[in-house]
DNA sequence: ACGAGTTATAACATAAGTGTTATAGTTTCC
DNA sequence: GGAAACTATAACACTTATGTTATAACTCGT
């Protein structure tokens, strides 16, 4: 059952680009999860998340959906409401649960 | 000699928005300011950096001058030569220096 | 003084992210 | 079953950041 993984070696191989643009989605992917497991984790729903926020509900999707890095001031607003520490290093990319300061979510 | 700071006091209570503002454009010149001290620190010039990171001399200078937020995939470019964390939080936002994981810089 | 290196900036084209409305599909609750 | 809430997506307009070349100003060493 290692199809995909063999799959995704051999595009490393022939095209080194390929891990790149890899490395990158996973890290795309995997603040969008975050993102969205920080915001359950607080009991609020997108669109509630959306009005603390001051967003509207399918940009919250689309940046649960991974489809592009959210910019520095998109990822504040959020942390402002949900708390939590976004670390970046050249390799990797974790949004670490933090105290809220106040009872910005549901209590 | 607090004239600049009473001047910005007495922008922030007539105008809300304008704290906003004065914070994002703190961060953004502080992102900058951090990047271009990791960069001496590491004893490099704009242009050595940009051979580095694969980008050009205006690219590091703009960066270093925040006109605007580095994108993560900019940022990680820039810490896979320079070393170092990111650390954002609703209010902050600091880059903090680690060790290097290979000779990228100068020796 | 001059050359080489360094930094800053303008201007342009392009890419990438935001913000929004509309809508459809899904889930939950009564 | 139906309504309400929730989530996902498309499409569009707009904003913001990247990438680049050219160039000017500045700094340093000879």
């Amino acid at each position: 059952m290692n199809t995909h993984r063999q799959y995704i070696n051999e595009q490393i191989r022939k095209e080194p680009k390929f891990a790149e643009a890899l490395a990158k989605a996973e890290q795309e992917v995997g603040i969008a999860v975050e993102l969205a497991r920080l915001r359950e984790r607080r009991g609020l729903s997108q669109t509630e998340l959306a009005k603390l926020t001051g967003m509207k509900q399918p940009q919250i999707a689309r940046l649960e959906s991974g489809a592009h890095f959210p910019a520095f001031p998109t990822l504040q607003k959020l942390l402002g409401v949900l708390g939590g520490k976004l670390e970046l290093t050249a390799d990797a990319c974790h949004l670490v649960p933090t105290r809220l300061k106040v009872a910005s979510a549901r209590r």
